[in-house]
DNA sequence: AAGATATTTCAACAATTACTGAAAATTCAG
DNA sequence: CTGAATTTTCAGTAATTGTTGAAATATCTT
């Protein structure tokens, strides 16, 4: 399997980002390689697009399973393992994001709050404790925020996002009702 | 200048995430520690905190300020370079984005624009060149509306996060308004 | 169960990236 | 302009991370 100028452009590209983003560039291609792929590949085939070995390539889907970002499957016939990129480029995001959540996201915000705990001692722990609390509370909100927002399906997501900053009228309209009868409304505050 | 140990655990884990982000463990150590601080840091302060070399310091900072992450200051009768990082996480956030975007995002998305300008030859070609259509949209969607929301003033930004998967009361208020004036209202759709 | 085919593991090696000390460059006070 | 203080550069080295082939393991077929 040879790649076209076309597709092994975007490949190296892929996996040069990767790289960039703690992914490494095996990693990077082939899942680009998958990507754009017609068909689900073995790794053989990747192996020999890429000129990688075949245990490279073997690590990598490893790797690659470990975040859900590709489907294992068998074709008739044929004992070989296959494997693809899921179809829905806004699912791929979503696993995306609920991986690194996992990984990285969800660690920090332990750490912080264990950090919160701490009676502060001196001057420099009651500040630092401060910021932590900012950034605690600005990663939590974000993601909470963010999960909320994945959940919904892909066409209101595209609605809301072509939206854009328009959103805000939204709240205007909610401040002038709320305001219209006394205030006394829900408020959706988590914190 | 020696860290509490709950500055400490603060510096390490986040030298530890910077480096799962392609992101070198002395530049993110002496962010996490300039974060917390109380006051501006000079070069040796931070050597002798995070035990690495002056140089390393050096290289870490000339870093850190192309990513504007940190602001360099002189304090009076000192001639040394003092250095700190921003007040509002939001604004940090902001600019993180900001560069991320610049230097990521944006060589990705000329890159695939590209690579939609050729004439596809095989069908293999055709395939990809669908595929990387999809996530062109994708992330050129996801980038506009993420700047066009950064522009709102953290507060308003902060109201419409805590409101959640709820914003979409507002797609369903706008679909009923248009319904009962005949859909021939304005649609922000950019594409 | 044997043999063929396919996949994974892992120790050795390669490549890349991080870090340092010494030297060079810059800045400033007198 | 001189020289002391400070910062930056950079070549050499250390540490980390990536890659491979060979061996081990697993899986299927007959």
């Amino acid at each position: 399997m040879l790649m076209s100028p076309l597709i092994q452009t975007f490949v190296l590209h892929f996996g040069e980002m990767g790289s960039r983003w703690g992914i490494n560039r095996t990693v990077g291609q082939i899942y680009a390689l998958l990507f754009v792929a017609e068909r689900p590949l073995n790794a053989d085939e990747m192996a020999e697009a890429l000129g990688f070995s075949r245990s490279n390539i073997s690590m990598g889907l490893k790797e690659l399973m470990s975040w859900r970002l590709v489907k294992l499957q068998h074709l008739p016939g044929d004992r070989r393992e296959y494997f693809s990129a899921p179809e829905d480029v806004w699912a791929i995001f979503r696993t995306l994001a609920e991986e690194r959540r996992k990984r990285e996201i969800d660690p920090t915000l332990s750490m912080l709050r264990d950090a919160l705990l701490a009676e502060p001692a001196t001057s420099a722990e009651k500040h630092a404790q401060g910021r932590l609390r900012e950034m605690h509370d600005l990663i939590e909100l974000t993601t909470d925020w963010f999960s909320d927002v994945q959940k919904l399906d892909s066409k209101t997501l595209m609605q809301l996002m072509k939206l854009g900053g328009k959103v805000t009228k939204f709240l205007e309209i909610k401040d002038k009702l709320l305001l219209g009868m006394g205030s006394k409304g829900e408020d959706d505050n988590k914190h």
